[in-house]
DNA sequence: CTGTTAGCGCCTTCAC
DNA sequence: GTGAAGGCGCTAACAG
């Protein structure tokens, strides 16, 4: 790695000379013409590439900071760009130089992940979408600097969460109230404990009320449409199909979708569906039919995410905080009202 | 801002002493527990938010970029997490401290967001999505690093871009062999040129074949399903529904399918449909009916705007250079072969 | 036209 | 236990 003064010695002047010539003013500084050339063509040749820490250090405004967004690269991958959306118009909002580093992670490989990076350089680390194994190895190191987690509580870490059980409680409630008692869901057999919360609240309205949703009632798939095609047809195959059905997110709704149409199960007719919509609003208004769903906020909490993060960091909130942002209910065709 | 000297001279203690105790190794060289406790207090109540800028210049590896991506928020929101994923698996490839900041912009307003950030401080700019507007800006100013555009032509600057022309020539063809001569589009009413390019290809080609498709069968609308879905009822209405139909977005696509399946239009058989498929390939093959489409490798794509802008960066290659990939055709129930 | 110099904020070595 | 000093790479006065 070359610097300036590598180039100055080669070229045979000073650094503040070469200096002024890489920024582009040779001319107002009246640098001849020949020694500019031979110093971009130094440059060129030692493969001269600025120090941004050294330039910023110098000559940035102070008020900076450098912010991570860890985000798990599994289905739930495109609500990234809302979140991300959000977490930006609060920068933007924020009258300050903020770098915002998004950085992917296999699930469960969060460790992996934060090890390459270096950690020690951000002011401040926003993590979404934890499993179980993530939780256990952040909750096992120390991290410098404020971490804000997104839907995930924590004793350690402060984050920005939803009530996620009474979701759950809301949707069953929502079939209780129409007198439709014969209940399943569908979900992942994963360690996302908030995907937990919600199925549980729901399950356990369902009990409340005396209609306890029996466990051939309880389909688990994995998190793709393709699983929960599969999961419909077996259920519809066994003679199992309830009269609503609770998805744990949009993705497999959409699944259930297709594979009733293939079989020729009406919606809401011969069954109703109620989803946790991640995706963005247009993909489950124009399914077909439309689905009814509590849509998670997801650029409202990215805003809460970095503003939460910013008071951290100044030290305006104390460390952890959790704040609560409330899911949005919309009623489509596939479970009205 | 205050720094680790302004908390020495509050503590009265030496600067070295400070940066000792806020990494973290106060115990292991023995510094007083008492004035730990003063430097942290002090630490808080200046508000000391450490310089990444300085920790950097002082022990990074040398090696070090740091890239910004800027990317447009508009209805393309959704795929900007595949683009950045590739851009982050290409940057675990290299063995370099690569930091990506994510920019979002509006639409035409890349000069804003542009001129709001530092642009100084990178040492490469990955920019998607612009317009016209976007390009001229672009084109008009003098940027000081490497700019690699992505699914954009351009003279001035590098880019990662596809056979948009060749594109819509193939799916012209697809109809055409199967003879279907009565053709359709739907497309925005935007200074996007790429899909302009898309739309062309699938004209002229027609065109070519003997069969040009009339002005009536070029549909106008925003970039919303919502939009489509109206578009579609009116072609309906006024009886000028087309045997097969182009949009210009899977977004599109998804409230053409919704349109017909309100209108009793069976798809394929009344009408075959064919999009561009920028989402995840999950929500069109699981749209009703799966979708026929040209996928868009965003992952890819992603992988090459990043390699490419070390490449440039390292003066591998020479700027500009543009790079091409292919899309993927896949066929689904909406145009079956 | 070009060079000298003084830091930007931080960390580390070495000395006391 | 703590302090002094040097230097990371760069820019901007200021001095010729």
């Amino acid at each position: 790695m070359s610097t300036i003064k590598d180039i100055a010695k080669a070229a045979g002047v000073s650094i503040a000379t070469v200096s002024i010539v890489l920024n582009g003013k040779g001319r107002e500084r009246k640098i001849s013409q020949e020694t500019q050339q031979r110093i971009y063509k130094i440059a060129q040749d030692l493969n001269y590439v600025p120090n941004q820490s050294a330039k910023k250090l110098r000559s940035a405004k102070k008020d900076s900071y450098a912010i991570a967004f860890y985000w798990a690269t599994d289905f739930r991958i495109n609500y990234l760009a809302r979140i991300t959306l959000g977490i930006q118009e609060e920068i933007m909002k924020q009258d300050k130089a903020i770098h915002l580093t998004v950085v992917p992670y296999k699930v469960d490989q969060l460790q992996k992940q934060l090890d390459a990076m270096q950690n020690e350089f951000f002011n401040g680390i926003i993590i979404a979408n934890m499993s179980n194994k993530d939780m256990d190895y952040l909750n096992s190191i120390h991290i410098p600097c404020p971490v804000v987690l997104f839907n995930r509580e924590s004793d350690k870490y402060s984050s920005v969460t939803m009530d996620n059980y009474t979701i759950g409680c809301n949707v069953a409630k929502h079939f209780i109230d129409k007198g439709i008692f014969d209940a399943g869901v569908l979900t992942h057999d994963t360690s996302f404990p908030i995907m937990r919360t919600w199925m549980q609240g729901f399950l356990d309205t369902f009990a409340k009320a005396g209609h306890p949703v029996p466990e051939t009632n309880i389909v688990l798939c994995d998190t793709s449409s393709s699983s929960a095609v599969e999961a419909t047809k077996k259920l519809y195959a066994e003679k199992r199909m309830p009269r609503s059905l609770f998805c744990e997110s949009d993705v497999l709704a959409h699944g259930v979708l297709y594979a009733c149409h293939e079989l020729g199960v009406a919606i809401p007719q011969d069954m109703e569906v109620f989803t946790i919509g991640i995706n963005m609003a247009e993909f489950n208004d124009y399914a077909i039919p439309s689905l009814s769903r509590v849509d998670i906020p997801m650029g409202e909490i990215g805003q809460h995410c970095l503003h939460l993060m910013v008071d951290l960091i100044e030290k305006k909130k104390p460390n952890p905080t959790v704040q609560f942002v409330e899911g949005k209910e919309i009623i489509g065709q596939s479970s009205p009202r």
